[in-house]
DNA sequence: GCGACAG
DNA sequence: ATCTTGTCGC
């Protein structure tokens, strides 16, 4: 897919600040889309001892939730891992795989925060502008924010407030199971994104999107492991 | 100064 | 992210 955006990725940790203040500004709040047919998870997984970043990227039919195309890219780590410039770190292997890509997302549903984030501009977001498609922020954890426990039934959430704004949803997926953090990463609004991770997470705690993709990244982390060994 | 801190 | 065993439940 296309890349309407590009900055330099070895930067200085302070002018990944200034550049976080002013690619956030671009960050569009609200539904902006046509028709979203294709979806598309991404994750990235560590090797241990080569100091290499494994991409995956997953699109899957929106409708039916059947897997479309994947894709796996490599790349070396060139940034450590500081929260808040989580992007500057992983950003790199998954725009070579989104390249990789023959069909174009219509949105994107990142492993992460997107303007849940103290600059409003976590790696969803990033990469939404970048690309100027659609994305998702979603994460396990929290990086930032004030909640209360939302209700314990599939659907229910909660917001996530930092300094009176809300940044985020507190996200329940299944019923009884520990909800997860979604946020706004670029032109969609929170409602959609909630609507679309519930849509996409039928079974599982975690969207088929971004489980599809863990599991894709670490056949390629074994696959790398193996020829290691011999 | 003392915690908190996406993956 | 990754290191790690068993174990409870459908």
């Amino acid at each position: 897919m296309k890349q309407i955006l590009d900055h330099p990725w070895d930067i200085t940790e302070t002018d990944a600040l200034a550049l976080q203040k002013r690619l956030s500004l671009k960050v569009i709040k609200q539904d902006h889309f046509l028709e979203i047919n294709y979806v598309a998870g991404i994750d990235v997984a560590y090797s241990e001892y080569t100091s290499q970043l494994f991409a995956a990227v997953v699109v899957f039919n929106a409708k039916t939730l059947e897997v479309i195309e994947s894709v796996v890219a490599e790349d070396a780590i060139h940034f450590p891992y500081i929260p808040g410039l989580f992007s500057f770190r992983e950003l790199p292997p998954i725009i070579k795989a989104l390249k990789l890509l023959k069909n174009t997302p219509d949105l994107i549903v990142c492993d992460g925060q997107g303007i849940a984030h103290p600059r409003r501009f976590g790696l969803a977001s990033h990469l939404g502008v970048l690309f100027d498609v659609p994305t998702i922020g979603c994460g396990k954890t929290r990086l930032l924010g004030d909640y209360i426990e939302p209700g314990k039934m599939r659907g229910e959430r909660s917001p996530l407030v930092d300094s009176d704004e809300e940044i985020g949803s507190v996200l329940r997926t299944q019923n009884h199971i520990k909800p997860i953090f979604v946020s706004i990463g670029h032109r969609i609004s929170l409602t959609t994104a909630c609507e679309w991770i519930l849509k996409i997470s039928p079974r599982y705690r975690l969207p088929e999107t971004t489980r599809q993709a863990d599991q894709l990244v670490n056949k390629a982390l074994y696959v790398l492991n193996s020829k290691q060994k011999n």
